[in-house]
RNA sequence: CGCGGGGUGGAGCAGAGGUAGCUCGUCGGGCUCAUAACCCGAAGGUCAUAGGUUCGAAUCCUGUCCCCGCAA
């Protein structure tokens, strides 16, 4: 038992996504006969106010279990840092959310396999913001993917996939929590028989569904239009939570919509019009019912607290 | 020292040198088939914190802590 040779692990990410998968990796190592011998997270970044750097999760939690961290800016560009890798000798790579793509020749080095963990049912959903894109969407499940990793973008064969529902009150923060648990328990689920030679891959092209690819968002993607359909409006709210949120603008300045609902009923899109049940916006087609606001500078509240601040929030309009 | 807004009864805000006010909530009472309705009454605040200026500070000055938006 103690002689057996242990799978060397070298893990790669860095948001909160990535977490529970490199702490399944940790603390099942003993039982399972492997070692994290190193992560490789993005460098830490000027963040928050003040401009302080600051590490993402998986490096704080690499540096709480003293795994040794690497952070390379691009490895393409840092020959040493790959050398670096070499030197390690993994037998596996496990990336998750790591945010710099992976040149050939650092694929190369593990020799069972670089595995990646993606937060969608691929071939759907390749690319950046799986979670978003499938709220966004108004899809009603998206699941996680385990693939071996190739030159393209989430486009190697899958080892494994699991559904994941999607619920009405779903945001990107709820089904990234979960995503993050269902892919870690996956991730162990599958690695041992890979390990073992017991799981062939198969191909993209050989799963359903069409090839979807949804790219990093942006910041001005969050802007509402309140001349498009209510539905889609609230998809936003629940889509860019927690960032970059739905907003819009009152009194020129910055207005976070966090929570809402379709109701019925029409007004001038963006125009604030009081109802028995509390306060809606008119939009391209129904009205929206505002539940939880921000307003610049404050916290966020509830629509009826708001409102005791603001009475004359009606009859205002909101956006441009 | 990246830029900016803010910390006032349970909540959201107003007040900007003379010891606090609004809306909501809470509690008691009334009305109602009913209501995020209405009527009457009440409780609840050392105005973030430390120091300073002043006859007098929530209001002016300085330090500290905390919250939030932008930027990254």
């Amino acid at each position: 038992m103690k002689n057996l040779p242990l799978t060397r692990i070298v893990f790669m990410g860095t948001p909160a996504f990535a977490v529970p998968a490199l702490r399944s990796l940790h603390e099942r190592a003993q039982a399972q006969a492997w070692q994290v011998v190193a992560v490789v997270t993005q460098p830490d970044r000027p963040a928050g106010r003040g401009n302080k750097l600051v590490p993402g999760p998986v490096k704080q939690y690499a540096l709480e279990q003293n795994i040794p961290v690497l952070q390379p800016a691009s490895l393409r560009k840092q020959p040493e840092i790959v050398n670096e890798l070499r030197s390690l000798a993994p037998d596996l790579l496990v990336v998750a959310a790591y945010g710099l793509i992976l040149p050939k020749n650092v694929l190369q080095i593990p020799t069972a396999g670089a595995i990646n963990i993606h937060a969608s049912l691929l071939p759907a959903y390749r690319g950046a913001s799986p979670i978003a894109t499938a709220i966004l969407d108004g899809q009603d499940e998206t699941g996680v993917s385990i693939m071996l990793m190739d030159e393209g973008m989430d486009t190697g064969p899958v080892l494994a996939q699991v559904h994941q529902p999607i619920g009405p009150d779903d945001t990107t923060a709820s089904l990234t929590a979960r995503l993050a648990d269902q892919g870690a328990e996956l991730l162990l689920a599958t690695l041992p028989r890979w390990l073992a030679g017991d799981l062939p891959p198969v191909a993209q092209a050989d799963l359903l569904g069409a090839v979807s690819i949804c790219r990093v968002m942006a910041k001005e993607a969050g802007l509402v239009d309140w001349r498009q359909p209510a539905a889609q409006i609230e998809r936003m709210t629940r889509a860019y939570t927690p960032w970059p949120s739905a907003f819009t603008t009152w009194r020129n300045e910055v207005f976070k919509i966090w929570q809402a609902e379709v109701l019925p009923g029409h007004a001038e899109p963006g125009l604030i019009v009081a109802l028995p049940t509390g306060v809606a916006v008119g939009t391209g087609d129904q009205l929206l019912g505002l539940g939880v606001v921000q307003p610049a500078g404050k916290r966020r509240m509830d629509m009826r607290s708001f409102l005791n601040g603001a009475p004359d929030f009606v009859g205002s309009q909101l956006g441009i």
